[in-house]
DNA sequence: GAAGAAATGAGGGGCGTACCTCAAAAATCA
DNA sequence: TGATTTTTGAGGTACGCCCCTCATTTCTTC
């Protein structure tokens, strides 16, 4: 039987009252530094450590949690929105709601209006996943200010008081992509072709160094053709990529930085082209997992959506007790997805 | 503000006092059929979920969980080790205190008289990393006969009564490897061999089958040699294999099912032969992560050991408790792990 | 319909903590 | 030294649940 020492024995060892423990621990004013610190030594000696199930009862607290995403139409953001319904199950029985707010992409000030309006609504923390404007770092600021936690989902924000990033290194992401292209193609190939559909943040560009990168060193004899942008439009996408592949029958490969994914495998096997160019792409949507078990993509880049959420959870909820986290589970992996590994549903 | 019906709310719903509903929840005789069900009808309706934090505190509920790893001198029972004694740290934050037992790898008779005497001691759940043997599984089946909740670990017991298996399956991670293998190899090699130190788990001989499946259906070309078994005596293997690539200078890469990682590594590097042989192994240890920085193995397959751990700790207690898990969550991913999505320390 | 058995209700004490009030003790200041 | 301020102690109520006892009501059975 574990016996965790409680705050009466916490009293009875730093010689006072219940009364003053309870002072010193959630501190509250009128004692002395000399109390303080005999209660602080005796923590240390006996090793107390605060019940926090039983504090948040007593507390009757609730965690109100705000998650800001982008209302983009993308296979990616309907999983990340499934998997916050899902997880807000699991958070209610920790007494944390999840609330799912959505702005338009293309205007940062409804975004910070957004935000702005969640400050005197009661939230805790929020998770937000944007391009980085000055307007959303001031709103930023003022959520910090306001003593509310703020994380970054996806798409770092570095310059301004966010608590923490939640996502993975798009740069890395780029450079592992880049390595697997390297590898993955045959010896013939002369030029990739890379397809930025971006989703308007910052990683398509990240990933995109990152590939160039690599693909310098580990393929210099590869020519690795500028982005092709579409912003978004399927059939312009489709003509697009029938004209570069008309236009450059020496492709060998293609790298997909951003969404864009099912058109570019369709328009692939229209043209019996499947297995016979090297496609590699980020994010396991179910597409992307249809084309990997199809054969339509060689291999795709990812983070995983729940690990993603739950480590948001956890970092915001640590963030609003003020308690450390453990950084080794908090870290997202850029995972490596092949048809052999793929995860079961 | 969230307010969860409590079980006042839920005996004023079904009508009952709140004795039955206490009846009710904790299965206790003396309710009628009728009344019972007017109790779950009412959970239904209001949606009651018994606050598990409460009812622990009311309980003085502790959870005893029991690790037993084998007794074997490798990098990655090092990291299983270490990541068990901090994330303790954490589960007695929990109410539960992780103990860890281990046992000589040669007899499984030892290891059936530890887990018997486990059976004794309060233990509510087990965590066993072990080969499947006849008196393992007698030991099992005592352990899940007396109520004790049992999870396999790394390695599955699959005609035994464990409650779960936490881990990846070997076949599928073999198959990672060699379609990884197929793909990196260069177009001329003929020949690949396979070092299988193994830990006298069936994981080595799963994974060869996989990897064997997929180099026959990707690389057809290339002969896949014997397995070369050393039984872990570094110098040993130092000789064997300075003699197949003295035999064999058509090998082109070398795939290690199990631990050895480190010395193969080294004898490549004395050879100069560093970065002329693709090499792929499993399990990121220290080592394998030194490797991959320096180009002495271009890819692991891995299972991250944190997550092995948290998973196996979460899968028992909610074996204990009885409540449903999160299978998405608990699923252990096939990490592909190349030096550029080497996670940080 | 009475006696016995079974089911239900009412209520109290406790888990470890938070938060509040009021009185008593100690420190500070003039 | 006495008055004032600050610090400390004592004790109560609550959170949502568990577990126990004892009285009362309802159902069986003959």
């Amino acid at each position: 039987m574990v016996m965790r020492p409680t705050v009466n024995d916490l009293a009875r060892e730093a010689g006072v009252s219940l009364a003053t423990v309870d002072r010193v621990l959630n501190a509250r004013p009128g004692v002395r530094a000399k109390t303080i610190d005999a209660v602080n030594d005796a923590i240390q000696r006996i090793g107390y450590v605060r019940d926090v199930a039983a504090a948040n009862l007593a507390r009757r607290r609730n965690y109100r949690l705000a998650f800001v995403l982008p209302d983009t139409d993308s296979q990616f953001l309907d999983a990340m929105v499934a998997t916050l319904r899902r997880g807000s199950a699991v958070a209610i029985l920790s007494r944390t709601v999840m609330e799912l707010v959505r702005f338009p992409p293309e205007d940062p000030h409804v975004l910070a209006a957004i935000l702005a309006g969640l400050a005197g609504q009661g939230i805790d923390g929020v998770a937000v996943m944007a391009p980085e404007t000055p307007v959303l770092r001031d709103a930023i600021r003022a959520l910090h200010a306001a003593g509310i936690a703020v994380v970054a989902l996806v798409s770092d924000l570095p310059n301004t008081e966010r608590d923490h990033f939640v996502g993975i290194d798009n740069r890395a992401a780029g450079r592992t992509a880049g390595v697997l292209m390297g590898r993955f193609l045959q010896d013939k190939t002369r030029s990739v072709a890379v397809l930025a559909q971006s989703m308007q943040l910052s990683e398509a560009v990240e990933r995109r160094a990152g590939f160039d990168e690599v693909m310098q060193r580990d393929a210099p004899g590869v020519e690795v053709l500028p982005s092709l942008e579409t912003h978004g439009a399927v059939s312009l996408l489709r003509q697009v990529m029938g004209d570069v592949l008309d236009a450059r029958p020496d492709i060998g490969g293609i790298y997909i930085t951003g969404i864009g994914q099912r058109a570019l495998t369709e328009v692939l096997a229209e043209r019996g082209m499947t297995g016979r160019i090297v496609v590699i792409g980020h994010e396991l949507t179910d597409h992307a997992r249809d084309a990997l078990l199809r054969g339509r993509m060689d291999a795709v880049i990812t983070q995983n959506v729940g690990h993603v959420m739950r480590s948001a959870l956890r970092v915001l909820r640590a963030k609003i007790d003020g308690v450390p986290l453990d950084d080794s589970q908090e870290q997202i992996r850029i995972e490596i997805v092949i048809r052999e590994n793929l995860p079961g549903v």
